[in-house]
DNA sequence: TTCGATAATTGGTCAGACAAAAGGAGACAC
DNA sequence: GTGTCTCCTTTTGTCTGACCAATTATCGAA
């Protein structure tokens, strides 16, 4: 069979992608790290015999991808990055508006990370942890103007960003936002119940995290994603259709 | 106080980031949908009155994102895709390999997703799945040269991705090829003990998942996530020192 | 009809130039 | 001495124009 020969599919890499390979072996091997600064785009391009426009390509990859940080001036460069999460958070995005990704999998699989994320923030949150998210809850009581929408979205986004950091694992401070930030571009898009109030729910979940109650901690955040979810549907048509 | 006058940091935009907002922004308002084909990048250069260089690092941009396709000649162009998983696995390999995310918090989350995994399969896997996860156990247990390991390690990849297929859910096998690829290369750097049987494990893993036993099966995987933990963390230091 | 050469279109790369931003060095007023 | 201003250098950001490479339609010959 022709299946088992070990062909692949013939692919003629480009110059640019030789480039950031180039680049991020140096990363993989140890031989650049963090805050390192690599040459500037002309010494690069003459060093790798290629155009200061093959290497712009590379290194805007690179940026993309949050590898890079490319600053203009004398002290500038491209610098190397610990790496970034947007990168994830913006293909969420994109594979949400571009149909690859439903809104009904991705409120699923989103409560199930926070059951977790959930489940060990009750092991793990500190006073400071509980403090910080009435803190914000406290905020978000205060921006009940119209004007005040974005401002209520980014302290929405932040609960959950606190949430996860009560954690302590990076991993799921990622994950969180992944499955959190992308509702902010939704949000944006379709409007908000200013009337709904959030906050509510929210001073109860914070309430069973501090009894150290998982099981009612989970049950109040999953009512709160019902109503959300069902609310999105609702809205989702007149976007869709 | 100063923090709270609402300034912002201030950031020049650049023309092809402008570039990309407005393309995004027609898919956002679906006056672009996945299988458009964008103009010429001579002919958006007209239009945006900008130079091709220009629309080329936006272009650069979403290809990288996984939200256009490039491709040469009379019936090509820049075609909108339906978004891809790739920049996800690669953000997170390089914040692996950047320092950004350390291993322990890596493996945790993974332990944590498939266990949310795991149960939504033992709700939802059907013969067709099972007999598929058996038949990639099978395959792996062939391939057992030293020359394989590429394959191997493949196939484990696959192993997960079936797995998650089983959930149904398009957000999960997102999520969990986002934790399952990184270590493919992880793997391919450190090297991994040829002589480890991890059919036996998966064999019993799958039996569970049969018998619809959430518990037995969370349990099989989590011993066996300890192991390659420990594994992991004692090839760790000759990378890292 | 079929095959092959040719032309047109489009992304990929290259070369050179100038603009914009950031920082340093030196002159100058106080 | 100190602060400020101007000029200069370095580096990324953008533009222009050109040519290369891949792909496909088209047309002509066998």
């Amino acid at each position: 069979m022709a299946a088992e020969m070990g062909f692949r599919p013939v692919k003629t890499k480009r110059a640019f992608e030789e480039v950031c390979d180039q680049i991020r072996s140096e990363i993989q091997a140890g031989r650049i790290t963090a805050g390192d600064k690599l040459p500037s785009e002309r010494d690069l391009a003459e060093q790798l015999q290629v155009s200061r426009a093959t290497v712009r390509e590379a290194f805007r990859t690179l940026e993309i991808g949050g590898v890079l940080s490319l600053q203009k001036g004398v002290k500038g460069g491209a610098v190397v990055m610990h790496g970034d999460v947007r990168p994830i958070t913006q293909t969420i995005s994109d594979l949400l508006s571009l149909g690859g990704l439903s809104l009904t999998d991705y409120t699923e699989a989103r409560t199930c990370l926070q059951k977790e994320i959930i489940r060990l923030a009750c092991e793990r949150a500190t006073e400071a942890d509980f403090d910080a998210l009435e803190a914000n809850i406290a905020a978000t009581r205060e921006k009940t103007s119209e004007a005040q929408i974005e401002d209520r979205t980014a302290l929405t986004v932040q609960f959950y960003s606190l949430l996860a950091r009560a954690t302590r694992n990076k991993a799921m401070e990622i994950l969180m936002s992944a499955v959190t930030e992308p509702l902010a571009y939704y949000i944006k898009q379709i409007g908000v119940d200013r009337s709904w109030d959030v906050a509510a729910s929210r001073t109860k979940f914070v309430q069973h995290l501090r009894e150290r109650d998982t099981e009612a901690a989970v049950a109040e955040m999953n009512a709160h994603m019902e109503r959300l979810h069902s609310y999105l549907l609702s809205r989702q048509e007149p976007v869709g259709g």
